[in-house]
RNA sequence: GGACGGGUAGCUCAGUCGGUAGAGCAUCGGACUUUUAAUCCGGUGGCCGUGGGUUCGAGUCCCACCCCGUUCACCA
């Protein structure tokens, strides 16, 4: 059993063209090599005495002045990934490199003995391995661990990436994400930030007493954002159901319930474009709070993004894309008329007729096509004019009930809903606003969403009887927010595409 | 879906006017007992994204298709 299951009939050998299958083969036949000497070639653990990072830090601590005779030294037994290796006849210098951080090993042939050393030419970057030995300084100065035994842990197989440019193909990086991992280790770094940052969020809304709640990805009805779902099929129902575009019906159903604070962290599905701000499944935080409208929310939400972000990038400014974003409190708002009056030059507030802000905005050169609505229209000078300023976080707020279905009208102005929208580096990262409550108003809104769906608008909104019945029992007044979290994390992360941020981004198959 | 850019050795990339497919790294063999992008000598490694076409001859020119990126459209 030991000796005969390693010689190369395995399919990934043919799948394998000639340069990277000989590749494969010359670690095979090491492979075949480490078993004859019945050395196991994937253990099953090892004890570390430190991961390599503390016993960095602990040798350092304890090295002596220059003038001191003795040389600190420090025992230890780590383990860790082969990532570079340098022989040099009877001595070898390898880098072996952990989860925090990397040390270079000195094998020596006297200190080790023959049989080891001979035995070392088996291994290959790539591999894992477990080190005992004393850690101190070369000459040169590197701190090193100076090996008396070494084991192998893992056997790689497969060749590293160029150890100077390392791996770039941006679709390898991201088909293979252990690869673009091994290769260029800061990626683990963004991908940590991104932990963080969800999970300085998660403590927060806790800290606030928010309810972490989950709630069905599976959806009967797809509902809460304009957009269109993905179709599955539950075979015992032979039943369709909708992978979720957004959370906020059910959550809202909560409060009808009773819950006064809820929040969820999850994944929603859209079936649209893929682009550097689009991945067809991405995550959200949603949070709805009862006796409490827009404003007060936008107070809450300038609180927990200014904690969030300052706690990830450690400071109150950061950079993104070459551009210095500040998140000093407190931090701008203005109404969404105001700033197309500001930024665009026209007013589209003075006029609700289609006709009169297709021509006003035609007038500035925007393109406006027969079939977008008086709501969209807006939207689109909004992106084009007034977005690519929002570098500094600011909070647009009032936005036209068009485009807005589950928010409540603004207090005196009909054609307002009580909306807002958190922007930082020119990324829309959420949408909130005081949430509509009114049954009778909801299923009229509906109703007009159902009109669009009619004239041909897919992302329209359904019809969703059980949530309209739930608000007939009766909802608290009540403030929701929506935040993506990977936008947000790509603005911490300073990451330019969103796959940068989301560690298997969907990618067509191959 | 449109426009633009890209796909050549395991990795990073050259490839001129259409004329025998290259480099560095990795890998294999040799030298080397303190290197760190180690060094020196020698070798292996190619469906040039796929399929057609033009041509005596195509990595190179033409057509179609596939995949990736950017951007526009749509959206968060």
């Amino acid at each position: 059993m030991k000796s005969d299951n390693a010689n190369g009939h395995e399919p990934a050998e043919e799948e394998m063209r000639g340069g990277e299958a000989e590749l494969r083969r010359h670690r095979l036949a090491k492979l075949e090599r480490i078993r004859e000497r019945l050395d196991e070639p994937y253990k099953y653990a090892f004890h570390r005495s430190h991961v390599i990072a503390e016993a960095r830090r602990i040798f350092e601590g304890q090295e002596p002045q220059a003038t001191d005779e003795s040389p600190a030294a420090l025992p230890a037994q780590l383990a860790g990934r082969i990532v570079a290796r340098r022989i040099q006849g009877k001595s070898t210098f390898m880098d072996i490199r952990d989860e925090q951080a990397r040390i270079q090993v000195f094998l020596g042939w006297k200190q080790i003995g023959d049989d080891a050393y001979e035995a070392a030419k088996d291994l290959d970057i790539g591999d894992f391995i477990g080190v005992s030995g004393m850690v101190k300084r070369t000459r040169r100065g590197e701190i090193t661990l100076f090996a008396e035994r070494y084991e192998l842990l893992a056997k790689s197989l497969r060749p590293a990436a160029e150890k100077y440019h390392g791996l770039s193909n941006v679709e390898t990086r991201y088909r293979h994400r252990y690869l673009d991992m091994v290769a260029n280790p800061e990626v683990l770094d963004v991908f940590r930030k991104r932990v963080l940052m969800i999970q300085v969020m998660r403590e927060w809304l806790i800290a606030q007493n928010y309810l972490e709640v989950e709630t069905p990805m599976l959806h009967p009805i797809p509902g809460g954002a304009t957009a269109r779902p993905f179709i599955t099929h539950h075979n015992t129902f032979d039943h369709d159901f909708y992978l979720r575009v957004a959370p906020e019906l059910y959550l809202k159903k909560l409060l009808v319930g009773g819950f006064e604070r809820v929040f969820e962290i999850n994944r929603c599905f859209r079936n649209e474009g893929v682009d550097t701000k689009h991945n067809p499944e991405f995550t959200t935080m949603e949070l709805y709070e009862a006796y409490q409208d827009y404003m007060g929310l936008m107070e809450e939400t300038e609180e927990m993004l200014h904690h969030v972000i300052k706690s990830v990038v450690g400071g109150e400014t950061f950079v993104y894309q070459e551009r210095v974003v500040s998140i000093a409190r407190p931090w701008k708002r203005i109404a969404l008329f105001d700033a197309i009056r500001q930024y665009a030059g026209i007013d589209l507030e003075s006029t609700r007729n289609r006709e009169e802000a297709a021509k006003r905005a035609e007038s500035i050169g925007m393109e406006v096509t027969p079939e977008m609505g008086y709501g969209k229209i807006v939207d689109e000078v909004m992106s084009a004019c007034v977005q690519p300023h929002l570098v500094q976080p600011t909070f647009l707020y009032d936005y036209p009930i068009e485009l807005s279905p589950l928010a409540k009208k603004k207090r005196g102005n009909d054609a307002l809903t009580e909306r807002f929208q958190p922007f930082i580096a020119c990324l829309e990262v959420g949408n909130a606003f005081s949430e509509l409550n009114d049954p009778i108003d909801q299923r009229e809104r509906f109703e007009a969403q159902a009109a669009l769906r009619d004239a041909g608008d897919e992302e329209a909104q359904f019809l969703d009887e059980d949530f309209v019945m739930a608000l007939e029992v009766g909802m608290p007044p009540a403030a929701g927010l929506g935040i993506g979290l990977d936008r947000l994390a790509m603005i911490v992360t300073d990451s330019p595409s969103i796959r940068d941020v989301i560690l298997f981004p969907q990618l067509r198959p191959e």
